[in-house]
DNA sequence: AAAAAGCTTCTTGTGGTGGGAAGGTAAAGA
DNA sequence: TCTTTACCTTCCCACCACAAGAAGCTTTTT
């Protein structure tokens, strides 16, 4: 199967499946004669595997991890659910960052009464040091 | 004042202190004889207010309008505070985000027993459609 | 036979820096 | 004064995860 059927079925574009390729995440058996990536049923499995990975937040280089855990049929299920435990504690880091530029924004958005006089608290607020 | 003090007073770095000049937000006077950039006490005061700005999550961007909007003594406040609800939703929407890719997360690691067999919901999770 | 679709590699760009090399300049100490 | 040290410059590479596009193949369709 051709990288263009490879990509729709998986729901990926064609740069991304080839950009898959050349990190080596996932590797297409390369035709002799006219140089095209031809992917096995396998190889679409990982990359569809990719896809859903990355639609839940893993990096690339997790996915690479996830994959060989994937691949290894005795690892125990330990580590896979230690990679995701700490995958959700980096989303709840980020959430945390979020949530508190969220509340000092809105406070300063509050501050600002949005009307056509120049005076502005939240161009002030930027401007000196508190 | 040299860049290493416009640095440290801004608490930027040399780095991005440059990187800001090179891309034009807070351009400095470049001595002829010696090269070196010359920061003025308003080019520190513009530094301070990016610096700023960034940590409360405006991309280099927006703070490129907040500048501008900052030097335009005459603008009425209504558009600061536009800029700033605009940055406001963009945060609640990558919060929706965050917080749904939580969800999923979380659901995934309860499945998973995390022990030393090797059968894992995570992986099959990720290995099928659904 | 010609046109269209599909494939290849290669280069460049994104955002916002950080790291480091190679080399010129300035300030401080011996 | 000489030397060391600190500071400055430009230039290039790296990061992440691709996207865009050029130039040139091959394959399929008309």
């Amino acid at each position: 199967m051709n990288i263009g059927q490879a990509a729709k079925i998986s729901g990926l574009t064609i740069k991304t499946v080839r950009y898959y390729d050349n990190i080596g995440l996932v590797m297409a058996y390369q035709d002799p004669e006219n140089q095209y990536r031809v992917y096995s049923k396998d190889d679409i499995a990982k990359l569809q595997f990719i896809g859903r990975a990355r639609r839940f937040g893993f990096s690339i280089q997790e996915c690479r991890e996830l994959l060989s855990l994937y691949q290894d049929k005795n690892r125990p299920s330990r580590e896979v659910k230690e990679l995701t435990l700490e995958k959700l504690s980096k989303i709840d880091n980020k959430l945390d960052e979020l949530k508190h530029l969220r509340k000092q924004l809105y406070r300063l958005s509050k501050s600002c009464s949005g009307d056509d006089r120049p005076d502005c608290p939240i161009l002030d607020a930027l401007a000196s040091e508190n």
